[in-house]
DNA sequence: ATAAACTTTGCAACCCGGTTGCAGGAACAT
DNA sequence: ATGTTCCTGCAACCGGGTTGCAAAGTTTAT
């Protein structure tokens, strides 16, 4: 497990230093995305701006990536492995308005948008709102 | 003009106050969606939170639809005449990283999705980001 | 091994958008 | 005019995000 998550750190260029380590097992085991308050939440005491620039080094690193989902803070997820974030990469998040657990649906890419003449496309945000599997019951 | 401004008020079930009256100006005129903070620099002496309210207002009332393209501020535009703001009433927005303008893209809706089993669908935002039209010069 | 250079961490403070409580004022019905 | 309801303005607050700075840790050169 453990060199497991330093090879992840290295194959990003990311110098694995326990702090990091110890964000990016929260986010392995993690299913849904999450947010920097509440991963602050997962550490008895842990500094908001450390845990702040690990997910800002994380995400330039594209280890991981974020989700506006509307709910009032950023959410982060783990990226595939060889993901670049480039549009043809990116997926729908969905985000349920019951629990207020953001999904990556991994499986469903963004689709292509054809923009207006002299509009440049540079990345897309799409999130789902509604009722998720859990919740639906 | 003024008589217009009522009108699209009492549509949708807005006492037409002063305040209300000179926000849905703003909004007419305004071609891009706009922020409560971008909102508040339009007038010389108003009070954000009579501006928020109003804004919600508008929002609950379906005359104005919200956007969040996070930037950090969410951003608000007239909806069409008979908007109910139901999935299918739903456009792509863009957002320019340049300017920081955020457009509607009235002619391009939100393609639909197929959600996994017992996913729910509410609402939809789409925010696609990039270079626009005038940035692009 | 030691010093210099650089990186990461922790604390504190701050910024800003959003939101709420409350009291005064306007509009409206009786 | 009186009471009721709705709207407005002020103030204060909340919370996520962000930055400055000094201490601690790590790397590199000598």
């Amino acid at each position: 497990m453990k060199e497991n998550i330093d090879k992840q750190l290295q194959a990003r260029n990311i110098k694995p230093t326990t702090m990091r380590q110890l964000v990016l097992q929260v986010l392995t085991v993690q299913k849904t995305a999450i947010s920097l308050p509440e991963l602050e939440n997962k550490f008895e005491k842990a500094d908001k701006a450390t845990l702040y620039r690990t997910l800002k080094t994380f995400e330039e690193n594209k280890l991981i990536h974020s989700i506006d989902d509307g709910t009032g803070s950023v959410k982060y997820a783990l990226c595939r492995e060889a993901c670049e974030c480039h549009p043809e990469d990116l997926h729908v998040h969905f985000s349920c308005t019951v629990c207020g657990q953001t999904y990556c649906l991994t499986d469903i890419p963004v689709p292509k948008i054809h923009l207006p003449a002299q509009f440049q496309l540079e990345s897309v945000n799409m999130v789902v709102k509604g009722i998720c599997s859990n919740c639906d019951k």
